[in-house]
RNA sequence: GCGCCCAUAGCUCAGUUGGAUAGAGCGUUGGCCUCCGAAGCCAAAGGUCAGAGGUUCGAAUCCUCUUGGGCGCGCCA
């Protein structure tokens, strides 16, 4: 309907055009929107105002000029001026609910677009270092991750989701210590456990694990210097109870305690993502980057570009050169790659795979890291306008009214499995999704876990189940719960019902403009508000009437808005319970 | 000190390429089940859109400044 009259009013226009009333190098952009009052009509546009300077005329002589030209259509009842010149359309009643069929019609598909043109994006998120598991911040840009994905792809973008697993560097090290100086205690040393290291209880499992599968093969005896440096609650003794771990445990020891850390907190990582709906078509390690001779190659690349120099032994990049404040050193003194490295090799690593689009969703913690990175990859040669940034914010929990602190070094945070099991994966997710991501999010447990009316996730979803109630009672009367494909929407027009149609009718815009803008959480308000229509409907109006025809007409128009709920739940994840 | 993000109803927040009288949920107050699910609906009250300038037909939205919060500024990751 909305793309029918668009053709109208562009072909109007492009008729006054070349009646010179416009002049000719006007470029014709229509856009309608639904007006907030009802006496503005059902849709609106202001192209009378955006083209009247243009025109040389003012903007009500303008629309005036407009509205006289238009052809008459049995799509438009009325037609006004309002305002500073706003062209106000009455749409009538009857061409309302051809959106019913079309919802119909579509099914699962109606919402999607051609936005994204078949364009690859590539949205990397998550990728929390397996060192421990998700917390609650993870879950944040897991979820919006995941949403932004189902989004695009629904926006007609050919998307992938990729997961870099740092699992290489320091805290690798630090990690591996940690399992096994558990592993020792396990085996009945008795000796101090450093600060530093890893405190969760996962780190005893996987150390228990160790010594299950393999005994007492990494047992080694402790000399009294580093039992000292236990202790000691300082980076500078870490490293030396890693280097002295490296020396007794010998390489083929140290990665086997390193690679069942690693594979045990990825998997779990894995399958936690995985239960809370969340995929990855990629695990990208950075230590394969390294492997493959990747990091080495884009040291030389950043070289050639010319952009790095010497300054006391290390190299640095000359990131300034691309608006970054200040330098970055890429490798050290001592001959070791920065963390930045790695992070330039994998980003260009994105870019010769030849994404049109690349999303990266970090934590807001790292906001001040991106220029060098856009500065890494133009220094390459690429465009950087074709990485986007996405910032998520910390969430911060409140059970009973007050804030849960939470500290990842001391071990002691909610995982991402807590919050699951406590509130489950809808409402994780749509309290997740509900937030712009770069706003601070405060998520009410207890909230999220009443099965009452404050719920917002139930508010919805039962909307949902009610809906597929009605059809169960048609059923269980003995009537044609089947809607018939032709069944006579004509018959509709009370308020209730043009209000119910008209949002079925924005369903699309809203998914267009959440995958321009990123923000899916624009769904989020719309189920809310679609939800809400029926509510209303179903408490003004009865569906199972004896009137056959308009009770199959309402069976059809609340059908379509259980369509509607359905692709709005599966888009942020969350499931449609038909009875709950 | 410099940079980025933010400031909208008592609380939590929508309001996106600048549009008409700024919205919702919660909370408060008052109504609605002989009737398809009351996890619902209806109504009322609640605002200097942090403040001050500017841009224009028109600003919560764009620009500048001020105030008040969050984060970042390492040869850590």
């Amino acid at each position: 309907m909305k793309d029918t009259l668009h053709g109208i009013f562009a072909d109007t226009l492009n008729r006054l055009r070349d009646q010179g009333v416009l002049p000719a190098n006007t470029t014709i952009d229509v856009r309608f929107e639904q007006p907030r009052q009802k006496d503005h009509g059902d849709l609106a546009t202001n192209v009378a105002l955006t083209l009247a300077k243009s025109a040389g005329m003012p903007p009500r002589e303008l629309a005036h000029s407009i509205t006289e030209a238009l052809p008459d259509t049995p799509l438009i009842r009325k037609v006004e001026i309002a305002g500073p010149g706003f062209i106000n359309i009455f749409v009538a009643p009857a061409a309302q609910f051809d959106v019913v069929k079309r919802i119909r019609r579509e099914g699962e598909h109606y919402g999607r677009c051609g936005l994204g043109e078949g364009r690859r994006v590539l949205i990397e998120f998550v990728s929390a270092n397996p060192t421990g598991p998700l917390h609650v911040g993870h879950g944040r840009g897991a979820a919006y991750g995941d949403t932004l994905g189902r989004v695009l792809t629904a926006a007609g973008y050919d998307v992938e989701r990729e997961y870099y697993v740092n699992d290489s560097g320091r805290q690798m090290d630090i990690l591996a210590l940690s399992i096994w100086l558990r592993y020792l205690q396990a085996c009945g040393q008795s000796l101090a456990f450093p600060n530093l290291a890893y405190q969760g209880d996962y780190i005893k499992q996987i150390a228990a694990q160790l010594r299950q599968s393999d005994g007492d093969a990494f047992i080694r005896t402790l000399d009294e210097t580093h039992l000292k440096q236990l202790g000691a609650d300082n980076e500078t003794s870490l490293d030396a109870l890693i280097k002295w771990m490296r020396d007794l445990l010998g390489n083929a020891d140290y990665q086997t305690v390193l690679g069942t850390g690693r594979s045990r907190l990825l998997d779990d990582i894995r399958s936690d993502l995985e239960e809370f709906g969340v995929s990855f078509d990629r695990w990208l390690s950075e230590q394969s980057l390294r492997d493959s001779g990747a990091l080495e190659r884009t040291i030389k690349r950043l070289q050639q570009s010319g952009h790095t120099y010497e300054k006391d032994g290390a190299l640095w990049f000359r990131s300034s050169d691309f608006g970054d404040e200040k330098d970055r050193v890429v490798v050290r003194e001592s001959g070791m790659p920065t963390y930045f490295a790695p992070d330039i090799a994998y980003h260009l690593n994105k870019f010769d795979r030849g994404y049109d689009l690349m999303i990266d969703v970090l934590g807001a913690d790292h906001h001040g890291y991106i220029p060098r990175v856009k500065a890494s990859v133009q220094a390459c040669g690429y465009e950087s306008s074709r990485l986007h940034v996405k910032f998520v914010q910390f969430a911060v929990l409140y059970r009973g009214g007050k804030k849960i602190s939470m500290s990842t070094r001391r071990g002691e945070f909610v995982t991402l499995r807590e919050l699951r099991e406590e509130v489950g994966a809808d409402a994780a997710r749509f309290f997740y999704v509900q937030r712009k991501p770069d706003q601070h999010l405060d998520f009410d447990l207890d909230l999220a876990k009443s099965q009452s009316n404050d719920n917002p996730v139930y508010y919805v979803q039962y909307a949902h189940a009610r809906i597929c109630s009605v059809f169960e009672q048609a059923r269980d009367r003995g009537m044609e719960a089947r809607v018939p494909d032709d069944a006579a929407l004509e018959v509709l027009g009370e308020e209730h019902e043009l209000d119910l149609a008209k949002l079925l009718t924005r369903y699309p815009d809203v998914v267009a403009n959440a995958a321009r803008n990123f923000d899916p959480h624009q769904i989020v308000y719309y189920l809310r508000e679609l939800a809400n229509g029926l509510h209303t409907y179903y408490n003004a109006h009865r569906f199972l009437e004896s009137n056959i025809e308009r009770r199959n007409a309402r069976l059809a128009l609340i059908d379509a808005t259980r369509q509607v709920l359905f692709n709005g739940l599966s888009m942020i994840g969350v499931s449609s319970p038909s009875s709950m």
